[in-house]
DNA sequence: TATTGTTATACTCTATAACTATA
DNA sequence: TATAGTTATAGAGTATAACAATA
């Protein structure tokens, strides 16, 4: 029996994560209150370690500044996100998560971070050696 | 040294997948022509075994029917798809990819059924080790 | 004058409701 | 009257251009 080409491993990579969207599943947590588009979740998620200015966001997540504004007006809506005016440079705004919005993101952060229930099939020993090769794939 | 656990064998295999996104190598590959949204990239797939009417087409991809007219159309004015009335029932049109339209979708095929190049440096035994697991997860 | 954020506007993707033609 | 497709309209997501405030 003669190993798998890559056409064929790939196409059960990709058929794997395809079966386990991260993104459908995160719907069905959060509801539809955060939107279709991953703008409001992804800005959610960043500012998990800190508060950004607008600027930081936009070159952050890869939108523009005009796009932040309506994004983090309609997480403040929510109530998810605050601004605050930065006293050194009163043009800059901070933007921070406020108490609801961090455990929304506890939340999306749980959907995010737990593995498939097909991972825990794994013996040890598989998980050793899926984990060297996708370390060989990334470097 | 103790084996990973599946959060981070999880976190390894998302950050893979991201990495070499397809979304984004087919967009490099078919230029800014076919949009943003998924939808006409799929229908010119779906159409790639055989032509469909638009209700077929509206319940393969997940759309509604209004949707689908749209979609045909846009396909349509680019010369991508034809549509043909079914002369058993005139009121279904069967949507048929034209020869421009075939050698469109043979060149998204490619991009997609390409492994990333990461995928050519595993050795057979690891290309077998890795479909192995892959089976594994998905049974 | 350059930079930060905002407003106004527009374009793409997708859905819902009303309509036309054929069955 | 039911079904296939279409048109009209609307809403979400995102971009571009012009603007206001601060530096």
């Amino acid at each position: 029996m003669s190993s798998p080409t890559p056409e064929q491993v790939w196409a059960e990579l990709q058929g794997f994560v395809e079966a386990h969207a991260v993104r459908k599943r995160l719907r069905e947590r959060l509801g539809t209150a955060m939107g279709t588009g991953g703008g409001k979740v992804k800005l959610l998620l960043l500012l998990e370690s800190s508060a950004l200015s607008h600027g930081e966001v936009a070159e952050a997540l890869g939108v523009d500044r005009p796009y932040t504004t309506v994004l983090v007006n309609a997480l403040e809506e929510q109530g998810l996100v605050e601004r605050r005016t930065d006293s050194d440079d009163r043009r800059r705004k901070l933007v921070a998560l406020t108490e609801q919005g961090r455990r929304t993101v506890s939340d999306a952060r749980e959907v995010i971070d737990t593995p498939p229930a097909a991972l825990d099939r794994l013996s040890p020993a598989e998980l050793t050696s899926l984990s060297k090769i996708l370390a060989k794939l990334h470097g």
